[in-house]
DNA sequence: GATGTTCCGTGGTTAAAACCACAGAAATGG
DNA sequence: CCATTTCTGTGGTTTTAACCACGGAACATC
């Protein structure tokens, strides 16, 4: 059996676990890893969610389907990206998502249950591990607080300056963004094409210059 | 000292914790009632939040001063409610937020890592509260990924009936709310001017009938 | 180098919502 | 009951961003 310790090292879930208990403590858990086909379901709309998935090779889709028929990709998650870990901690009874193999996927099912009891043998990661997860869902509400604030009215110009602010803060004046325009627009939520009009305006009265990814704060 | 049972009995954070075991973790914790007038300051930006908050008497304020000098009001929370639990559980090292209080206030602060470390006498009741907090985080965690659903693009219409949507799945077709215009517009994030024109032409349309806060779907 | 293909800027149009100001209704509080 | 304040509906105006369509640049493929 592969061991993906590589994948697994790197999971933020298992943060300060070293590599040799974290084996054991997964053994603990009785998870393994399972390998689902492109366009598989690993959680549909309606289940109990039962498991926390971390992924450790391909991509996964998480999408909703609203009433009304629009289908929405909420997240596409990669390799040592987890799942469906606040469904399963609201405890909540019927999954409002779905998530989907975009491609051949090979993922670790911990479930839910069996992380929360603490094992009869008082295995020592176990607290840790509970304590990362509360620490992952925490920074994710934040996260998402943060970003509602962003998304709030707030003119297109704002929401870019915002946006950009982030990198500034963390690598100066000039840096290069990861998104392209289209993943820009649609992470502050607004048109593409819109986004680049305002661009334009912004670099015409002298607040920023730019090309292509690459921007300037004046 | 004031015992505050009934508050304490109520706050989700304790829930399924008997009020005599109750008594005896928050011993455990080390946290008893704190009184402060309004106007002061239970956590600056910028401070380290070491404490979880739970509100037994009086109100308080969430707000957020950006650097454009905007300062805005996130949360009013009263009686039972809790607060810092995210900036805790996260480990963020300096608070983003203001907390202050609206009028005298008596809260009950819980030095988090207190609540992390099960007690040497491995209390019990320990445990249920991590988990409880767990569940908390996730569940708000669920409850923004919906409010930022609800207001990514949208026409206001869209967020009306999706606002009217989840009371109505709860209560049937009349119902009423518990927000004012004001309130409605602020939570659905639009003018409340321009709500109102739009409730005016969904009524036109035959989509809802309304007199103040009493709604009908039709 | 020809041929897609994706990405970005551009202009013009349209629809939507913000904004503003006001008046009547309702609630509040002496 | 009157006075005052708050809330809501209304009309009209202005601003903003969505929407649409296209063309050229950059890039990759063959």
């Amino acid at each position: 059996m592969k061991l993906y310790r590589e994948a697994l090292g790197a999971v933020n879930l298992f943060k300060g676990i070293a590599a040799d208990d974290l084996v054991s403590m997964l053994d603990c858990l009785q998870a393994c890893p399972v390998k689902f086909k492109k366009g598989k379901h690993l959680l549909r709309a309606g289940d109990r969610p039962e498991h926390v998935g971390v992924v450790l090779a391909g991509r996964l889709h998480v999408v909703r389907d609203d009433a009304d028929g629009n289908h929405t990709l909420l997240a596409a998650l990669g390799e040592t990206d987890i799942f469906a870990e606040a469904l399963c901690c609201a405890g909540v009874a019927e999954s409002p998502v779905t998530v989907i193999a975009d491609t051949d996927v090979t993922v670790m099912l911990l479930g839910f249950s069996r992380i929360l009891s603490t094992c009869s043998n008082t295995c020592a990661f176990h607290q840790k591990l509970i304590e990362n997860m509360l620490q992952i869902v925490a920074q994710k509400n934040l996260y998402l607080q943060d970003r509602m604030e962003l998304i709030r009215t707030k003119s297109v110009r704002a929401k870019v300056l915002s946006y950009l602010g982030i990198f500034a803060r963390k690598r100066g004046i000039a840096f290069t963004i990861p998104l392209n325009r289209e993943g820009m627009a649609d992470y502050l939520c607004v048109d593409r094409s819109a986004l680049s009009h305002e661009l334009i305006r912004m670099k015409r009265d002298g607040l920023i210059t730019y090309r292509k990814n690459s921007f300037t704060l004046l």
